[in-house]
DNA sequence: CTTTATTTCGAGAACGTTACCGGTAACGTT
DNA sequence: AACGTTACCGGTAACGTTCTCGAAATAAAG
């Protein structure tokens, strides 16, 4: 903050007038005379006047800024629900003031505390892997600052949530390998109480009991770091007979990892086995044989949280509702 | 901002001492007895007392506020770079305010302008493509803002300046190639005025000079929007005689392009062609073959960059150096 | 017991703006 | 001539802090 910034009093000086006055004429008051109001804005025209925005949050209560907690902003998407965010924010004039928490709850805790205490009119959070406390939400409600909450939601809290349909997903995902005549559908999925496992495996239960397929718990493997234990899953799946055809896993980098060692042991995908992701990552268009998987989208999951927020704002009221926005899968050449 | 906010004016009416006493206890001041500071102290955490952040802003003039603008979220360089910037951030008890620019120059400066508003103390930018024009950055800086630029930086503008040593990241990826064996290598650059491809070209240049490799000009194409046209490149560059051994791309995305190629036309990498992209970006680890590349410390871009800016807030001198930090080749099998 | 130093505190201005309340012309109406 | 409208404007209190200055209370020194 520049000292030697214009003033609406220098203005008010210059022009013999009363601030009162000034301050009318800038934001086009209705009881102004035409050619003051006038006079006003071409000296401040002329000075290069620009209103402090920080006085202007002190009287007005409001700061017309937006916290946003993500996870970890490497991560595709993340990155494009933050652009989606951004780009609905500046439309509305909002501005958007950016934590990560990479994944951990007390970087969470921290960063929403200091969100809040800069005044953000709203927050906009997706939890870490590690949160599942309500409390410190609630702390921030009872304050009235409104929350909505996308991606990785807290259930227990109630606050309007933007989600990707992931059951939807994952069931069309293994519906078409069931389509392609697939039967013994292994599922890689990770820690049992996040809930994108949750969801990607009731899809994949889903559609399992929806075509009557037997659901056998030899087929269900947990990676508990996701792509990190993916490769020890991959060996357990293949180890079972009978041998499956098809493995559907809980996202693209894991699929990956199956991909190369199914290749590794000479295993042809799609011939023998079919593999399916999920998230559309960009590798997965890159990676021999290309990924069949499930986009979400990102960026409009962004735009609708971002949109949802700013109305609370502006309308003071929180409706509390969900919005599942649906996937869509892209058929590559690991499932033809 | 909430209207049920506890004021230092509440402490003060409850304890029957003065304002002043109170916010005198609360940045613990020398000139203040004991039990009163410690009973203010209670009483604040009682009453979940916080700072209102805005009312210091305007007294203190300062808002430990950073602007920060970014051509493209997603993209993988530029979202490690946001990173390292919000963990250095944090740890000043700075916040970042962040705008895309989309590659627009349009959306560039109204950013510029809306983070200004805002009062941000510094400004970190990545300009966009379009953008070549200094005297929008000169108006920001005779109001005394430090700007620090990073990656993509306008060389007719001084200010402090973070970059990646392009072109000795393109000198060693050649060399290598050199060193492999490889005497008449193609390079895919792109459009003549963006500092990216002159930097890499130029790297590429100096190496084949120091070998006594001579320039071929039919070896050297422009991909004007870069992956875009890097098909037609590699076609055009594949039907030069003599036949080329190595191509250098501008960046991962083309190279991989390049490798989809080759493989159709059943050419052999690394053993008939050996490739080299630019970026790391964490296709080329999934690639077939996987894609020699230079790694660029995005991360340590951003941490560097602000961490320099901040430096420039707290101590308002502006030394207007630039830092060039090193790449890392990533030798994989598209070279080996 | 006065004088001086030290500690502790309060009053009030300031930061730049908005918003309320009232006042003064000028004009028209009765 | 007295009154009511209207249009315009100024004074001033707020918003929640920090900061300077001086005053009071206490302690130390003579």
């Amino acid at each position: 903050m520049r000292s030697d910034q214009v003033t609406i009093k220098d203005l008010a000086r210059l022009l013999n007038i009363s601030i009162s006055t000034v301050s009318r004429a800038l934001r086009n008051a209705s009881d102004i005379n035409r050619e003051t109001k006038e006079a006003v804005l071409k000296l401040a025209e002329e000075l290069n006047y620009e209103p402090n925005f920080i006085a202007q949050s002190l009287v007005k209560k409001q700061t017309k800024m937006i916290g946003v907690i993500v996870p970890a902003i490497h991560s595709n998407y993340f990155s494009q629900a933050l652009a989606g965010m951004t780009d609905v924010a500046s439309e509305f004039n909002y501005h958007v003031m950016f934590c990560q928490s990479n994944e951990t709850l007390a970087q969470e805790i921290s960063s929403i505390k200091k969100l809040v205490a800069s005044n953000v009119e709203g927050l906009l959070v997706s939890v870490s892997k590690e949160s599942s406390d309500i409390c410190e939400f609630e702390k921030i409600r009872q304050k009235g600052i409104p929350i909505v909450m996308y991606d990785r939601i807290l259930n227990g809290f109630s606050c309007s949530k933007v989600i990707v349909d992931e059951y939807e997903g994952a069931y069309n995902a293994v519906k078409h390998l069931i389509r392609k005549g697939c039967k013994r559908i292994a599922h890689i999925t990770g820690p049992t109480d996040l809930s994108v496992s949750v969801n990607r495996m009731n899809g994949y239960l889903g559609a399992l009991k929806d075509h009557n397929l037997p659901i056998d718990p030899d087929l269900i493997v947990i990676a508990k770091a996701f792509e990190e234990n993916a490769l020890m899953a991959v060996k357990k799946i293949m180890s079972v007979k009978p041998a499956v055809d098809a493995i559907f896993c809980i996202n693209d980098l894991s699929a990956v990892i199956v991909l190369k060692y199914l290749k590794s042991k000479g295993i042809k995908v799609p011939e023998d086995v079919r593999v399916v992701g999920f998230n559309d990552d960009p590798v997965s268009g890159y990676v021999e044989p290309s990924l069949t998987t499930v986009m979400q989208p990102g960026y409009e999951v962004g735009k609708l949280a971002m949109g949802i927020l700013i109305d609370e704002i502006q309308n003071k009221n929180f409706p509390c509702q969900t919005f599942r926005l649906r996937t869509k899968l892209v058929i590559r050449n690991s499932s033809k």
